[in-house]
DNA sequence: CGTAGTACG
């Protein structure tokens, strides 16, 4: 019986955060495991102080296509027994999007999914990204593997995901096909945590920034952690902690017993 | 508009 605390969190800038006093907050929850995205840092540029925080091991995928674009991060106390920046059927090491540390009893994905906005090359780059997403998820549920699965996926579930749906349906973000991932990765076996424990609507972990969008609460729910069905009876609670400001995303986790 | 570096969400 082993509590396992996991924190996700889009902190749109870690060297900011960490100037702001904001990272301290999320490390004062004493978690196991904090997973970052849009990092938008070179290991080379993260000051030594941010790179080794007490009590964890840190692990980095940067972008090596754009400097201060995309980029993920693990913080772990445990260390995993393997650490990998792209998925096992493709070549995404140098986008700064994936890192997936395998702990043995479970495996843990931290994704920052490309948004897709702009170019229709841009959605296009998307969806590939979807498919192969996909692939690596089902093989690993077909073999029963523990699985875990955070990060900014940049979409919306569904109508009670966001305020205007119906005009939200036209940009990414809520695209039909966007959803149909997210309906096709539950159909592969993989719970949305947060639906486990609240049905309800308004619970949001991105906003825009500026037209006092936050305090509005004008937002989406873009950030989500699944799980495998394996490991479903495991999650005791997924939350979203909306009170944790500076980036425009606010973070996301779950408690489990293993 | 903010982050980071001149594009991207």
């Amino acid at each position: 019986m082993d509590e396992l605390k996991i924190l996700s969190w889009n902190v749109n800038g870690l060297r900011t955060r960490f100037k702001g006093g904001y990272l301290k907050q999320v490390f004062e929850l004493n978690l196991d495991i904090l997973c970052f995205q849009e990092v938008k840092s070179t290991e080379d540029q993260i000051p030594k102080k941010l790179k080794e925080i007490e009590g964890y091991h840190s692990y980095f995928c940067p972008s090596k296509i754009l400097k201060g674009y995309a980029g993920v991060a693990i913080y772990s106390k445990n260390k995993p027994k393997t650490i990998e920046k792209s998925f096992s059927n493709s070549d995404y090491e140098n986008e700064g999007r994936i890192l997936k540390a395998d702990y043995g009893d479970f495996i843990l994905f931290n994704i920052y999914f490309p948004s897709g906005a702009g170019s229709k090359e841009k959605l296009e780059r998307k969806f590939n990204f979807y498919k192969y997403f996909l692939d690596e998820m089902k093989n690993l549920s077909e073999i029963g593997k523990n699985v875990l699965i955070c990060g900014d996926f940049n979409i919306a579930h569904n109508e009670i995901d966001l305020v205007n749906p119906a005009r939200a349906a036209k940009n990414p973000g809520f695209l039909k096909e966007e959803r149909a991932f997210l309906n096709k990765l539950i159909n592969s076996g993989y719970t949305d945590t947060f639906r486990m424990f609240n049905g309800d609507p308004e619970n949001y972990t991105w906003w825009p920034y500026g037209h006092n969008c936050r305090e509005k609460n004008v937002g989406m729910r873009l950030d989500h952690f699944f799980v495998s069905e394996s490991l479903k009876e495991t999650v005791k609670s997924a939350y979203i902690l909306s009170d944790i400001e500076g980036s425009d995303h606010c973070p996301i986790g779950v408690d489990m017993v293993l």
